[in-house]
DNA sequence: AAGAGGCCCTGATAGC
DNA sequence: TGCTATCAGGGCCTCT
C-alpha cells in the first residue's frame, strides 16, 4: 500500500481522531513482523497520552506526552483501521466490534484501545514493523540516515545534480532509494519520470541540471496531487475509515502497459520493464 | 563505496 | 475445480 501520500492520509485521519487520547489497552495477537515486536513493547506505551500523530517519509509516528515515540512502518501490505464505539452502537447488522465485515479477519497483528476507539494494525505480508523510541532525540537520530523528503527545500536541483555525479545507477533506482530521497516508492517513481520525460533506465550521471530541476519539481507535484486525492488505491489501500483514495485514476503510466500514451499529440505506447526486479512503466516515445 | 541480487511473507490472479 | 507460476505499493542484508 504505502508510499508517502498514503501514509500522510493515514496520519491526517489519525490526528483528527486520536490526538490527546490515551492508550488504554494493547493486545498483540502476532508479534512476527519484519522485526519481532519485543516482549516489553506494551509496557512502553501503555497508559500514555498521544500528543500528536506525525510522519516522516513512509513512517508513521505516534508522539507521547513524555517525549517518547512509537514509529510504525506499514511495509508493503500494512493497514491501520480505526473503529469508534459509537459506530458500533448504530450498526444495523449488530456485528461484533472485533469482527466487523469491513475489517480483515486474518493478520490482525496489533490492537489498541485508545479512549473510545479501537485501532487495528493488519499486515498479511509482515513487511511492516513497530519501533519504540524513548526520546525525540532518539527518533531524530534514526532519521538522519534518510535523504530529504521531496517537499524539503533541500531536495533541489543542486542537491540532485551533485548527488548524481559519478553515479552509475539509473534514475528509477535512485528515486526509490530512501537514502537519496525519502518517501517515493515504485508507483510514484514511474509517474514522476513520465512527467519529467526521462526514461527510468537513464543513467543519472548523464542528467542535466535542467533534468534535475524537473525531478525536484515533479516529485513534489505528483506527491502533493496524490495527497489531495486521498492517495492511490491499487489492490486494497484504504484510509482508516475504509474509504479508497482516487489518485490511481490519474496514473499516466503505472499499470498501463501496452496502452496509448496520454500525453497530448504523443503517438507512443506505455512499456513495462523490470529494473532491479521492480516493474517500471514509461512511454517509449516521449521519455528520453 | 557503490551496485547487484537474494530474501523476508501471504494473497490475488493468470494460465494450464 | 484445482494445480502451479508469477507478481505485488518495501527495504534489509550479503557479496563482489
Amino acid at each position: 500500500m504505502p508510499e508517502l501520500p498514503e501514509v500522510e492520509i493515514v496520519k491526517q485521519s489519525l490526528n483528527k481522531s486520536i490526538t490527546g487520547k490515551i492508550i488504554k489497552d494493547i493486545f498483540i495477537k502476532n508479534r512476527n513482523l519484519r522485526f519481532k515486536i519485543p516482549k516489553n513493547f506494551e509496557k512502553n506505551i501503555l497508559k500514555k497520552k498521544i500528543t500528536k500523530v506525525d510522519r516522516f517519509s513512509k513512517h508513521l509516528i505516534l508522539k507521547f506526552e513524555d517525549s517518547s515515540n512509537l514509529m510504525i512502518h506499514l511495509g508493503m501490505s500494512g493497514t491501520i483501521h480505526l473503529i469508534s464505539k459509537s459506530r458500533k452502537k448504530n450498526s444495523i447488522t449488530n456485528t461484533s466490534f472485533y469482527h466487523s465485515p469491513l475489517l480483515p479477519k486474518k493478520h490482525n497483528h496489533v490492537e489498541m484501545k485508545i479512549d473510545n476507539f479501537k485501532l487495528i494494525y493488519n499486515d498479511p505480508r509482515r513487511f511492516g514493523y513497530f519501533t519504540y523510541f524513548k526520546s525525540d532525540e532518539q527518533i531524530k537520530n534514526n532519521f538522519k540516515k534518510y535523504g530529504p523528503e521531496p517537499f524539503d527545500p533541500l531536495f533541489n536541483k543542486n542537491y540532485i545534480f551533485n548527488y548524481f555525479k559519478n553515479k552509475k545507477k539509473n534514475i528509477k533506482n535512485f528515486l526509490i532509494d530512501q537514502n537519496f530521497v525519502s518517501g517515493i516508492g515504485n508507483i510514484y517513481a514511474s509517474e514522476i519520470l513520465f512527467l519529467c520525460k526521462i526514461l527510468p533506465s537513464k543513467q543519472v550521471s548523464l542528467l542535466s541540471l535542467n533534468d534535475c530541476q524537473k525531478i525536484s519539481y515533479f516529485s513534489k507535484l505528483v506527491l502533493k496531487k496524490a495527497i489531495d486525492k486521498g492517495g492511490s488505491s491499487i489492490r486494497d489501500f484504504k484510509n482508516i475509515s475504509g474509504n479508497q483514495g482516487s489518485f490511481q485514476k490519474n496514473f499516466n503510466v503505472y499499470q498501463r502497459e501496452n496502452k496509448k500514451c496520454l500525453k497530448y499529440s504523443c503517438k507512443g505506447t506505455i512499456n513495462k520493464k523490470f529494473i532491479s526486479n521492480r516493474s517500471s512503466f514509461f512511454c517509449n516515445l516521449c521519455q528520453k
